[in-house]
RNA sequence: GGGCGGGUAGCUCAGCGGUAGAGCGCUAGCCUUACACGCUGGUGGCCGCAGGUUCGAAUCCUGUCCCGCCUACCA
C-alpha cells in the first residue's frame, strides 16, 4: 500500500487514468465468458457501431458512458457480463471521404476502377479506423475488445449472404422497377429515411397548355419544377370542377416535344382548390403522379440521366443541367407566351443526407425488402412486452413508424459495401441468388454471369448485428447461444428507424426471439445553447479535450480545420477564452450520467463538467484525510465490522443503505440522474459534511489522547462506509474509485474493484436518522445565528438548548462533543422547555427545540433586528397559508385526517417559532447599537 | 397538415395531487489541522397564459400562445 503521504493535495485525472486501463484489460477483466448452460446470468450489450472511420464527439461519450455503467454494474452483481465492440463500414459516408480524397489526386474511382479503388478504401480504413476504438478505452469502456466486430468482416460478410439468401428463397426480398430517391451528388438511390426534407424558399411558377382540339382555349398548371414539364404525359383536374368539366378527356399540345398530353380526371391527386385546380402529370419525376400514372396507365417518361443532366426526351434541352434546364425551360415558355407568373412558394426540397444535394425522384430497378411481413412480429414484440422500450414514449413513435412501414430499398450504387449476392444470367437472363458464387446459371447452365454490381444499404448489415455479432449463422455458436437476446439495446432515438427497428424485425425473423430485452433510448448531446453539433457552427467537442484539456490555440485551430466559419471561431475564442482544462473522463462520465433519459437535447455544458471534477477531487480528499486515521486498523475489523454504537456510526450505516437502494433503483428504472444524484448527496452533504465532522474529535482529537473505546468502532466503520461508497460509485467513475480503492484497507476481496461486489441495502435504523435530523437542526440554528452576526468561526458562544421531550435533551446531552465541535458552542445548557429566556440570549427555533445563544457583547442591535425581521417574515407567511387552509371548513371536513393533523402540527411549530422570535425582541433593547 | 417533446430560481434541469427542489451563478463571512476543485450562512420563483375537476393543482382535464424535434404527396 502506498503510504498515505503520498496522496497529492489535488486529484489529477491525468497520471491516474493513464495507469489502469491496460492492467485491466491485462487481466482480463472485460471479458464476457461463453457459458451456453448460463452457469452465471448473463449480461450483454452488443455496441451502436460507429462509423469506422468517423472520430470520438460528445454523443459517443454519452452513450460509451451509459452502456459501460450499466456492464460494470452487472459485473459488479456477479453476472457474466459482455459489452461487445465493433464498428460500421457506413458505405455511403466512407465511400464519400475517399472519392474526395483521389478527387484531390486529380482521379476517380472509375479511372482506377473497383478493384483498385476497394484497396484504396480499406487502406483509409487501416489508417483512420481504430481511432474511435482507442477513444472508447480513454472514456473507460470496459467493452471485451477480443470480440471486437466489424461489419466487413469476413464472418458478417457470409452472415449478410445467409440473410439476403433466405429473405429472397422466402420471396421477402424482390427487385422491381420504381420511382426511387436518387441522390445525383452520391451517384446512388437512396433510401427514404436518408432523404431530409428541408423547408427552403422556391417559387411556383405558372404556365399554360393549349388545348388542340378547342382553338384558342388553354389550361394552367402551376409547378416547382418547370424543367419536368418535358416529361408530362398528362394534365389532371379534379372530376367534379365544374371549370374543366368540358375539357376532360381533349387533348393538349406539348410546346416542345412533339407530345400529344390528355386531360384527366383524378380526385386523389387533384385539391380544386389550390392553384388553379389543374395539375400537369410528370409519372417518371413524382411519387405521386407515379401513383397517378399508374391508376390512368399513362405512359412514363424519363427525362433524366443518373447524372442530373436532361436525356434525348428532352428534345432541344437535351444535354443540359437539370437547373440550367429549369432556368431555359422558363425563359422559352415565357417568350412563347406560355408563361403566366410566378409567386414565391415555400417548398420541402428534399436532399441527400451525406451530399447534401437535391435528390432526384427516378425510375429505377432496385432490390427490395418485404418490410410489412417483418414488421408484424416485430409490434407484437413490444405490444407483449418481450421488449421494452424506455423512456415509455417512444413506444408509439416505433408503433406508429411499424404500422406505417414502406418497403425497404436495400441496393446502393456504391462499391464500398456487401455486394448483393445476386448472378444475371447473359443468356436466359434469370437470375441466381446464391451463399457462394455460382459457377453456372441455375437455370439454363449458362457460364456468362455476372454479379450484381451494387451493394447492399449499410443498415442491412447493421440490422444483422446483435446475432451476426455473436455467430450468427451458425446456429450453435457459444456466444450466440449465452448472450442471445442480449439485456439492452442503448442508442440514441435519432436511429430508432434505421436501426432498432430494423434489428427488431431481422433478429426475430432469423432468430426466432426478440435481439434485446430493453431498448433505452437517450437523447442527442448538443452544445451548451442547445444547437446541434456541426463542424460549421465549430461548436464540436471532442471528448479528448474536456478530458486532457485543450489550449485555446490549438482549439480554434482545430474548429478551423473542421470547416467552421469565421464567426463560429470568433464565437469559439469567447466562449473558450482560456482553451479546456483537463477534466479527466471520470468528470466527463459523471457528468453525463447526470443528465435525465426522457430529455432529447442533452446540452453539454463545458462548465457542468467542472461539477464533476469537483466532485472526484472531493472523494480524493476525502480518502487522503481518511487514511490516516485508518492507519492500524485490524484486519479482523475490516472482515467481520463491530456493530455501531454512535449515533454518527448508525446513522451514516443507514444512510449508506438507502443510498445503495436508491442508486439501485436508478440503474433498473433508468435514472441514471437520480441514481448520480443520490450518491452526490450522501457523499457530499451527509458523508464529507456530517460523518466526517463529527468524527473528527473522536478519531483526530484537537487534543488529548484517542479514546480508543470509541474510536475502534468509528474506524472500522468509516473504513466500511467509505469503501462501500467508492464501490457504489465504480460504474460511474472508475478511474478514480479504483485508484482510492486500492489504497484503502479492506476485507480480503477481488484485486480490482472492477470486479469486486456490488453493494446491497441493508436495514435501516431510523431512529437514527431522526435523532441524527435533531442533532443536524439544532448545530444549524446555532451557525445562522452566529453567521448572520457575523461571530467568527473560531469564538465560542454560550448557547443553551431547551425541549420539553426529555429522550432529545438526554440525545443533546450525549452529543456535546458535537455541538461543541460543529457549532461552537462553549459553555453548552441543555434545560427543559420554558426555562425561559436570560438578557442577552437570541432565540431561534430547530424543529420543537428552542435554541439561544448569547450575543451580548458580540453583536450590535441593528443585525439583530434585521435577522428578526426576516425570519419572522418568513414564519408568518407560512402561518397565513396554513391558517387559512385550516380555516377553510371543506378542507377539514374532506381531507384525509393524516393530511389535517400534519397541518395542526406544523402550524402550531410555527406559532412556537414565532412566539420564540418575538420574545427575542426584548434582545435588541439589551444590545449596544 | 399530422405526431411527439418542452415552457418551474439569472442559467441548466429535477419534481408531476398535499409545507416549491438541485447544481451552477449571485451574495456575506471564513485559508476552522481532507479538500478555496473548499467550508458556513444567505439572496432568489403569480411553476407560459386562460378556463375546469378537486377540500387542495407546478402536478389531472380542456383550450391557447410560444420553442424544438420527427413525419407527410399540396402541384
Amino acid at each position: 500500500m502506498t503510504a498515505p503521504e503520498q496522496l497529492e493535495k489535488a486529484y489529477d485525472p491525468r497520471e491516474v487514468e493513464s495507469r489502469w486501463y491496460p492492467r485491466w484489460v491485462e487481466q482480463g477483466l472485460f471479458e464476457g465468458k461463453d457459458d451456453p448452460a448460463h452457469t452465471r446470468e448473463p449480461f450483454c450489450i452488443v455496441i451502436p457501431p460507429p462509423n469506422v472511420t468517423g472520430s470520438l464527439h460528445c454523443g459517443h461519450a454519452l452513450f460509451a458512458t451509459i452502456q459501460d455503467i450499466y456492464t460494470r454494474q452487472a459485473r459488479m452483481e456477479g453476472k457474466n457480463a459482455l459489452w461487445l465492440p465493433g464498428v460500421d463500414h457506413a458505405g455511403i459516408a466512407t465511400q464519400v471521404v475517399v472519392e474526395r480524397l483521389l478527387k484531390r489526386e486529380g482521379t476517380d474511382r472509375h479511372a482506377l476502377g473497383r478493384t483498385k479503388f476497394l484497396e484504396r478504401v480499406w487502406e483509409w480504413k487501416a489508417r483512420a479506423g481504430g481511432t474511435i476504438d482507442e477513444q472508447l478505452k480513454v472514456l473507460g469502456s470496459s467493452a471485451d475488445w477480443k470480440r471486437h466486430r466489424f461489419t466487413m468482416d469476413e464472418h458478417m460478410s457470409r452472415a449478410v449472404r445467409e440473410a439476403f439468401v433466405r429473405l429472397y428463397e422466402e420471396q421477402l426480398i424482390y427487385r422491381t422497377e420504381r420511382l426511387v430517391n436518387w441522390s445525383v451528388g452520391g451517384q446512388t438511390v437512396l433510401s427514404d429515411l436518408e432523404v431530409e426534407q428541408n423547408e427552403e424558399d422556391g417559387e411556383l411558377f405558372e404556365f399554360a397548355y393549349d388545348v388542340s382540339d378547342a382553338p384558342g382555349e388553354q389550361i394552367i398548371v402551376a409547378t416547382t419544377r418547370p424543367e419536368t414539364m418535358l416529361g408530362d404525359t398528362a394534365v389532371a383536374v379534379h372530376p367534379d370542377d365544374a371549370r374543366y368539366q368540358h375539357l376532360i378527356g381533349k387533348q393538349l399540345r406539348h410546346p416542345f416535344v412533339d407530345r400529344r398530353i390528355p386531360i384527366i380526371a383524378d380526385s386523389i391527386l387533384v385539391d380544386p382548390k389550390f392553384g388553379t385546380g389543374a395539375v400537369k402529370v410528370t409519372p417518371a419525376h413524382d411519387f405521386n403522379d407515379f401513383a397517378t400514372g399508374k391508376r390512368h396507365q399513362l405512359p412514363m417518361v424519363n427525362i433524366m440521366n443518373k447524372d442530373g443532366t436532361l436525356n434525348d426526351n428532352a428534345g432541344e434541352f437535351k444535354g443540359m443541367e437539370r437547373f440550367a434546364a429549369r432556368k431555359a425551360v422558363k425563359k422559352k415558355l415565357e417568350e412563347l407566351g406560355f408563361a403566366k407568373g410566378s409567386k414565391k412558394h415555400r417548398l420541402a426540397v428534399p436532399r441527400c443526407s451525406r451530399t447534401n444535394t437535391v435528390v432526384e425522384p427516378l425510375l429505377s430497378e432496385q432490390w427490395y425488402v418485404k418490410a410489412d411481413v417483418l414488421a408484424k412480429p416485430a409490434i407484437e414484440a413490444v405490444t407483449s412486452g418481450k421488449t421494452v422500450i424506455v423512456p415509455e414514449e417512444w413506444t408509439k413513435t416505433y408503433m406508429h413508424w411499424m404500422t406505417n412501414i414502406q418497403d425497404w430499398c436495400i441496393s446502393r450504387q456504391l462499391w464500398w459495401g456487401h455486394q448483393i449476392p445476386a448472378w444475371y444470367c447473359a443468356d436466359c437472363k434469370h437470375i441466381t441468388v446464391a451463399r457462394e458464387t455460382p459457377g453456372a446459371c441455375e437455370v439454363c447452365k449458362s457460364k456468362h454471369l455476372t454479379q450484381d454490381e451494387d451493394v447492399l444499404d449499410t443498415w442491412f448489415s447493421s440490422g444483422l448485428w446483435p446475432f451476426a455479432t455473436l455467430g450468427w449463422p451458425d446456429a450453435d455458436a457459444p456466444a450466440l447461444k449465452t448472450f442471445y437476446p442480449t439485456t439492452i439495446m442503448e442508442t440514441g432515438f435519432d436511429i430508432l428507424f434505421f436501426w432498432v427497428a430494423r434489428m427488431m424485425m431481422m433478429g426475430i425473423h432469423f432468430m426466432g426471439e426478440v435481439p434485446f430485452k430493453k431498448i433505452y433510448l437517450h437523447g442527442m448531446v448538443t452544445d451548451e445553447k442547445g444547437d446541434k453539433m456541426s463542424k460549421v457552427k465549430g461548436n464540436v467537442i471532442d471528448p479528448l479535450d474536456v478530458i486532457y484539456g485543450i489550449g485555446l490555440d490549438p482549439l480554434v485551430a482545430k474548429i478551423k480545420d473542421g470547416g467552421a466559419t469565421d464567426a463560429a471561431l470568433k464565437a469559439a475564442r469567447t466562449t473558450y477564452p482560456e482553451g479546456i482544462p483537463a477534466y479527466g473522463a471520470d468528470a466527463l462520465r459523471w457528468t453525463l450520467a447526470t443528465y435525465p433519459p426522457q430529455q432529447r437535447k442533452i446540452p453539454l455544458a463545458i462548465k457542468r463538467i467542472e461539477g464533476g471534477r469537483h466532485l472526484c477531487n472531493k472523494l480524493w480528499n476525502a480518502t487522503r484525510f481518511a487514511l490516516p486515521m485508518l492507519d492500524g486498523i485490524p484486519q479482523g475489523d475490516l472482515e467481520t465490522p463491530p456493530a455501531p454504537e454512535s449515533l454518527a456510526d448508525r446513522w451514516i450505516l443507514s444512510r449508506l443503505s438507502a443510498t445503495a437502494a436508491a442508486v439501485q433503483q436508478g440503474i433498473d428504472e433508468f435514472r441514471l440522474d437520480e441514481a448520480t444524484s443520490a450518491l452526490y448527496r450522501f457523499f457530499w452533504n451527509e458523508l464529507c459534511d456530517w460523518y466526517l465532522e463529527l468524527i473528527k474529535p473522536i478519531l483526530a482529537p484537537r487534543e488529548g489522547a484517542i479514546d480508543e473505546s470509541r474510536a475502534r468502532i468509528t474506524r472500522a466503520t468509516l473504513a466500511r462506509v467509505l469503501e462501500a461508497t467508492l464501490r457504489l460509485m465504480h460504474p460511474f467513475i472508475p478511474f478514480v474509485t479504483e485508484e482510492l480503492w486500492q489504497k484503502l484497507p479492506k476485507r480480503k476481496s477481488a484485486a480490482s474493484i472492477v470486479v469486486s461486489e456490488w453493494p446491497r441495502p441493508e436495514a435501516r435504523d431510523e431512529a437514527a436518522e431522526r435523532e441524527m435530523g435533531a442533532l443536524q437542526a439544532a448545530i444549524s440554528a446555532v451557525r445562522t445565528i452566529r453567521t448572520e452576526h457575523g461571530i467568527s468561526p473560531a469564538q465560542p458562544v454560550h448557547v443553551r438548548l431547551a425541549t420539553g421531550d426529555d429522550a432529545v435533551r438526554a440525545l443533546l446531552g450525549k452529543q456535546e462533543l458535537a455541538l461543541k465541535t460543529l457549532a461552537r458552542t462553549d459553555p453548552l445548557e441543555l434545560l427543559p422547555a420554558g426555562s425561559g429566556r436570560p438578557p442577552g440570549f437570541a432565540t431561534s427555533s430547530a424543529g420543537e427545540i428552542e435554541v439561544q445563544v448569547l450575543l451580548k457583547g458580540l453583536v450590535k442591535r441593528a443585525h439583530e433586528t434585521a435577522r428578526l425581521d426576516r425570519e419572522t417574515k418568513g414564519v408568518q407567511r407560512d402561518i397565513d397559508v396554513m391558517e387559512k387552509k385550516l380555516s377553510q371548513p371543506s378542507f377539514v371536513e374532506k381531507a384525509p385526517a393524516e393530511v389535517i393533523a400534519e397541518s395542526r402540527a406544523r402550524l402550531e411549530e410555527l406559532k412556537t417559532a414565532k412566539r420564540r422570535l418575538e420574545e427575542g425582541r426584548a434582545l435588541v433593547d439589551e444590545l449596544d447599537d
